[in-house]
DNA sequence: TTCAGTGCAAAGACTTTGCACTCAG
DNA sequence: CTGAGTGCAAAGTCTTTGCACTGAA
């Protein structure tokens, strides 16, 4: 995973899809946005901040803030409020549906099969609503295969 | 609504609830369920604590924090963690969707052909997962209307 | 030069914890 | 008498705000 070459194009595509989304590609931002997009674990500010210590040991947990805040609202990133009442990020900003383990904690993406299934609904949901449906959640809650053995 | 006879009773059968769900029926538990059952507006710790002030001035906000955290695990009430950072409760523990507005915020229940909807597809679910969901959470966000109107 | 963005510190909001007091069993 | 529950206060955690500094346009 050290690839020079391999990351820098990265980089650059992140950088213009930031600049596309009208905001500027700040190093930090980009950085965010790249744990975000290279992992599945839908991390915790902290544990973005964490992950990017070793290459800006300068970054405030502040700017990591901020920089959510700017992809949030730019549309590239999902914020997730959970029930721990800690915010967890996911770079993929897709309505799409969630798995939570509820001993560890952990969130999983559940499989397009059940996403294709959920976006099924809206329609019938539109009968209640006087107006459009701009987003959608969905989580589903048990015990993940490692908490599952656990016990 | 200050017909003392029919609010006896109904604390009556709310204690007789909580006792059989295993936690004492203390005055300030059946207070916050009440408040709880008696609206649709999934309030939040703080609209609670202002709504018993009346009849508890000496409740404290912790006392309600705690009455709901019983109530939680009771299995009677759910507990909503909400993108503003602030738990919102629920009087009614089943599965259920919600409607959140994007602009004011306040959560409405969605109707119980939604409902029969997304139980549709926990089978379709159990596929992916090599355990029991446990619980759901279906969200849906969009203008509710009167922000509608507003814009 | 100008302004958005960063970093540090402090403040803020919501929630939990600690401990003595009270009351039902 | 015993233990669970309450109320008050303090602490804790996550997040936001204020302000000076920095770097790109």
């Amino acid at each position: 995973m050290t690839g020079q070459s391999n990351t820098l194009s990265l980089r650059q595509s992140i950088a213009l899809e930031l600049r596309e989304a009208g905001i500027k590609p700040t190093p930090q931002r980009v950085a965010v946005y790249e744990v975000l997009k290279g992992t599945t674990m839908h991390p915790k500010v902290e544990m973005i901040y964490e992950a990017l210590q070793d290459e800006f040991p300068t970054l405030s947990l502040n700017t990591v803030y901020t920089a959510l805040q700017s992809l949030v609202d730019a549309g590239l990133v999902r914020k997730l409020a959970m029930r721990e009442n800690v915010c967890r990020y996911d770079g993929n900003a897709a309505p799409h549906a969630h798995f939570v383990c509820m001993k560890c904690g952990r969130v999983e993406d559940l499989g397009e099969i059940v996403d294709k299934e959920l976006e099924k609904i809206t329609p019938v949901l539109a009968k209640h609503i006087h107006g459009p449906i701009t987003d959608t959640e969905h989580r589903f809650y048990g015990y993940c295969s490692t908490c599952q053995d656990d016990s």
